[in-house]
RNA sequence: GUGGCUGUAGCUCAGCUCGGUUAGAGCACCAGGUUGUGGUCCUGGGGGUCGCGGGUUCAAAUCCCGUCAGCCACCCCA
C-alpha cells in the first residue's frame, strides 16, 4: 500500500488545495486590479534564465541560493568527463531568483518599449534557502516597477501602489520603512569604517532592531571593525532617528545631503498618495540585495518577523546588460507573507467556489437524462456537480454534505417525466419540486 | 549557515522513562442498520515493514550510533 516514493513535495514547496488556491487568487486579484489602476501593464517571463543573466546581481549570498539547471546530454557528459568540473561548467541556466533582474533583461532587450515602462509581474520565484515560517523555496512575488525615469514621482507611485493593495486587503497598521543607500554609505564612511568593510557593516546594521546595539558591537568586533568606529556609527544612527534629523542631513554636502534630500522629496510627494501615512524613515534599514542605488523600502507589520515586501531604486542594474544605463525603481510584495498574516488574523472573507448544487440521480434514471438536467441548470448560471452513480439517495446526500454543497437536486423518474427537479435545501431541510429555471432562481437567491 | 524540538494509520496523537502476546485511540474513509431523503446514533471493515540504515539483545516502536525529513528560533530575505 505505502509507496516507496515520497509523496511529499520537495522541501520548501507546497501543494495548494482548493481553499488555498481560492485565497491566493483572491489576493492576486486585488493586487492585479490595484496595479492596473496605477497604469501598470503585465509582463510574464520564463521560469528559467541564463545563469549569466542571474549571476552577480544579488551579491554573493544571492548567487549561492540560485537553483541551477544542469547541462543536458553531450554538454553534461563532456563537462563530467573533464573531471574537474565546477558549478559553472555543469550548468548554464537557472531558475529565476526574483522578478527584478528578468525585468532589467527585458528592458535592455526590448528597445521599443515605452520610455516610461510601468510593468507589473505576478509569478513564482525560487531560492535554495532553508525553509522557515513564511519562507519557502518556491514563492510568489507581486512586483511593480517603473523604468526610464529617475523622477521621485516613480518612487512615490510604486510605494502608493503597494500601500493601496495592502489597504484594500484590509491592512491598516503596516509601515513602509525607508532609507537611502547613499545616505547610509555616507554615515558609515563618516564613522571611519573602511570602504571594504562597508557592505559588512550595512548587513550587521540591518539587524540593529533585532539584536540591539550590543549585538551589533559584538558582531562587528568579530568581523574586525574597531569598537570606536562601531560606537561612532551607532551614535550617528541613534541621532539619525531623532525627529527632524533628516532635515539637518539635507543641508549637508555630498552624498549625505543628496540622499537626505531625495528622501525628503519622496516623503513630500508620496504624502499626497496612499503611501503617505505609512512611510517611516529608518536610518538602519540596509537590505541585502546588491543592486539598489538610491531609496530603499521594506514593509513591516508588528506580528511578522520578516517583511511583507521590499524594494528600492536600482539605477545601475539595467546598464549591466551592456546597453545604455536606464534608471528604475520598483517594489515587490511577498504573496505568501501577505497570506500568512491574513490567515493568522482571520482577514479573509468567505470565498466559496465549490458546487452550489449536487445533482442526485435515482435508480432507473438514464445517465443522459442527468447530464441534460445538469446542463440546463448550468445554463442558468449554477455550479453543478453530478453524482456519478445512481446509488442510494442517502449516500448521495451524505456526499453533498461532505463537499459542503448547500443544495441537492434530486432527479427521479417522476421529475424526468414532469421536466422538473426536486431541490433540497440541505441546511434548512426543506425541499420543493420545480422546473430548472425556478431551481436556479432559488439557489441564486440564497447566496 | 547556527541552536533546539519532533518523526508511530490519510490527519491529530497515545505507547517509549523501566525492551517481552497479534502496536492502539479519535477523526476521516468504506459497508450495513431493506423501498426516493443527509447531518446524530449503532455495528462491522480496510488501512502501519513504528522515517531510513546500522548496532546491542534470546527479543527493539521502546536502548545506542548514524542518516534523512519536518517544525521553531536566529541569520537572511518576499
Amino acid at each position: 500500500m505505502s509507496s516507496p516514493i515520497s509523496t511529499k513535495p520537495p522541501s520548501g514547496m507546497r501543494d495548494f488545495l482548493a481553499p488555498d488556491v481560492v485565497r491566493r487568487r483572491h489576493v492576486i486579484a486585488v493586487v492585479q486590479r490595484v496595479y492596473e489602476s496605477f497604469g501598470f501593464v503585465p509582463l510574464e517571463t520564463p521560469t528559467i534564465e541564463n545563469l549569466a543573466t542571474l549571476l552577480g546581481k544579488y551579491g554573493p549570498e544571492g548567487d549561492q541560493l540560485l537553483y541551477r539547471v544542469l547541462h543536458r546530454r553531450e554538454k553534461l557528459q563532456r563537462a563530467l568527463a573533464a573531471g574537474t568540473a565546477t558549478e559553472l561548467d555543469l550548468a548554464d541556466e537557472g531558475l529565476r531568483y526574483d522578478l527584478t533582474v528578468p525585468l532589467a533583461r527585458v528592458v535592455a532587450n526590448h528597445r521599443d518599449l515605452p520610455q516610461f515602462y510601468k510593468r507589473y509581474q505576478i509569478q513564482p520565484v525560487w531560492r535554495a534557502d532553508r525553509p522557515a515560517k513564511g519562507r519557502f523555496r518556491e514563492f510568489w512575488q507581486c512586483d511593480v516597477d517603473v523604468t526610464g525615469t529617475a523622477s521621485v514621482v516613480a518612487d512615490a507611485e510604486v510605494c502608493g501602489a503597494v500601500a493601496e493593495v495592502l489597504r484594500e486587503l484590509g491592512f491598516a497598521d503596516f509601515r513602509i520603512l525607508c532609507n537611502h543607500r547613499e545616505l547610509l554609505r555616507a554615515l558609515v564612511a563618516e564613522a571611519g569604517i573602511a570602504p571594504q568593510q562597508e557592505a559588512l557593516a550595512l548587513i550587521v546594521l540591518d539587524k540593529l532592531d533585532k539584536v540591539g546595539a550590543d549585538g551589533v558591537r559584538t558582531e562587528l568586533a568579530e568581523k574586525g571593525v574597531p569598537a570606536a568606529q562601531t560606537d561612532a556609527l551607532l551614535a550617528t544612527l541613534a541621532r539619525a532617528r531623532e525627529p527632524g534629523q533628516l532635515d539637518r542631513f539635507a543641508v549637508a554636502e555630498g552624498a549625505l545631503g543628496k540622499g537626505a534630500r531625495e528622501l525628503q522629496a519622496l516623503f513630500a510627494t508620496a504624502a499626497a498618495g496612499p503611501a503617505g501615512a505609512h512611510l517611516t524613515f529608518d536610518p538602519s534599514l540596509a537590505r541585502g540585495l546588491g543592486y539598489y542605488t538610491g531609496p530603499i523600502f521594506e514593509i513591516q507589520v508588528a506580528d511578522l518577523a520578516g517583511s511583507l515586501g521590499g524594494g528600492g531604486r536600482y539605477d545601475g542594474l539595467i546598464g549591466m546588460f551592456g546597453k545604455q544605463p536606464i534608471p528604475a525603481v520598483g517594489f515587490s510584495l511577498g504573496l505568501e507573507r501577505i497570506l500568512l498574516v491574513m490567515e493568522e488574523r482571520g482577514m479573509f472573507p468567505s470565498l466559496g467556489i465549490g458546487p452550489q448544487v449536487l445533482l442526485c440521480r435515482m435508480e432507473g434514471v438514464a445517465e443522459a437524462a442527468a447530464i441534460r438536467t445538469a446542463t440546463a441548470l448550468r445554463a442558468h448560471g449554477l455550479r453543478v456537480e453530478l453524482y456519478p452513480d445512481a446509488t442510494k439517495l442517502g449516500k448521495q446526500l451524505q456526499y453533498a454534505n461532505t463537499i459542503a454543497a448547500p443544495f441537492a437536486a434530486i432527479l427521479g423518474g417522476n421529475e424526468v417525466a414532469a421536466g422538473t427537479v426536486t431541490l433540497k435545501d440541505l441546511a434548512a431541510g426543506t425541499q420543493a419540486t420545480l422546473p430548472p429555471a425556478d431551481v436556479a432562481a432559488r439557489v441564486l437567491a440564497a447566496r
